[in-house]
DNA sequence: GACAATTAAATGTCTGACAATTGGAAATCG
DNA sequence: CGATTTCCAATTGTCAGACATTTAATTGTC
């Protein structure tokens, strides 16, 4: 007895596994709704009904007018980090992680970029990087602090230039933010955090991993800290 | 002059929305088809594929019967993994990623897990990877002996005891299969393999950090090295 | 040849209906 | 009274047909 498949479901995993195989390819045009709804011997509703299955994982976008259809999307990285990223938020938010379980989780993923950073950095990531300090540099609200955080942290991971793992960092970066928002940034906590990310900075442009691992790991302990000093906000934005 | 929104995505991302925010928690059960018809101003059908979007994102379930309705899904592990391996594997295939950048972002990753796995293992993880090794000792088929590579690379990750850390490397490891299933493995590079594996292993259990890194780092370049060496299958399973 | 009107093809939405499923309530039987 | 069966109502799943909207190609006109 295993689960009696519904006919949309099903239509919608048929069609997944061929552009999955490479069978639809990126740009292919589906049939129309009629065509597939006389191949899978079923209504034109219950075509929909899969194929909006599909638009929503990103797989095919719809067209209307005189040469539209269903077309197999290109899965592009932005896509790919939206998607990454909407998941691990809701990951974490409806399991209930603890700060230090996360944290932990994302300091090690970034220390992993430290050698790739110094390695493969060039002057417009060290740029990027400065412009995004002078941002945390001036006087706002802790939610557009840690807005402007969260940019650093991706320009960082960035400066790797390997977009594999830019791609997979930015969902532990990003789906932390709705925690980080949960803090209350006194000012000589921004200037401790400030000063860790100038050294940070200047360890990448001097290619220190070493120093640059070492910064990484006393930012996860003072953001650990800082979380458990009690000024935490409830109710997020 | 931004996007025409389409009704259905609208509500979908209305409905989605409300998710995010804790609005809607974990077993909550959506109005009826027909209410939500009425509240949006809509007919059922459009309704139905704002639902139908929301399921195919693994943010409800719905029921049939006399109780049934659409409820808010709480986000599982397996559920987000598989998600993300999915995202993960077709962002691979469909953007023709190399071999060394994947390559380079995956072990760059696993390096990340070193010290956490060193510092938390215990010996039910010991045991895991030793009969994931045992399998891998044995004669087998190029595909079968991926399988159970991967296989000994997930059972490493999570041995750091890090949910959060074994859900986004389970990404990372998972989608790389496709490119690894193309290799062709000599016997003298499964024994090469194995004893990289058995050395990792020993470095674990001895938690000595460095050897399990720098043996990360030998895997990473005999990746490549085999395959480069141009025995490649082409025509995946 | 350039521009405007027409048209055809396709998706987006609506309406109404029926089938399938499910849980609970009512009826029945011991 | 208690257990079992039957029935019923609520809800989703599917179907059929229609109309609205959008878009690109075609045709017609100047």
């Amino acid at each position: 007895m295993t689960a009696p498949k519904l006919l949309s479901t099903d239509i919608s995993d048929r069609i997944a596994a061929r552009i999955a195989d490479g069978d639809l390819m990126a740009g292919d045009r589906l049939p129309s709704e009629a065509e597939l709804g006389v191949q899978f011997d079923c209504s034109r509703a219950t075509v929909r009904e899969a194929l909006k299955r599909l638009a929503a994982r990103n797989l095919i976008r719809t067209r209307r007018g005189h040469a539209g259809g269903a077309f197999v999307n290109r899965l592009t990285y932005d896509a790919a980090v939206d998607s990454h990223v909407a998941t691990s938020t809701l990951l974490l938010s409806m399991n209930a992680i603890d700060f230090e379980t996360a944290a932990e989780a994302r300091f090690a993923l970034e220390r992993a970029c430290v050698d790739l950073v110094c390695a493969n950095h060039d002057h417009d990531d060290l740029m990027a990087m400065k412009h995004c300090i002078d941002r945390l540099s001036v006087p706002c609200d802790d939610v557009a602090f840690c807005a402007a955080d969260v940019g650093f942290h991706r320009t960082f991971v960035d400066a790797a230039h390997n977009p594999v793992l830019s791609y997979q960092l930015a969902g532990a970066i990003e789906a932390m933010q709705p925690l980080m928002n949960m803090i209350t940034y006194r000012d000589r906590d921004r200037t401790q955090i400030l000063s860790l990310y100038r050294g940070l900075a200047n360890a990448v442009r001097a290619r220190d991993g070493a120093e640059a691992s070492h910064i990484l790991s006393q930012l996860g302990r003072v953001m650990v800290a800082l979380f458990h000093s009690g000024r935490i906000r409830r109710g997020h934005a």
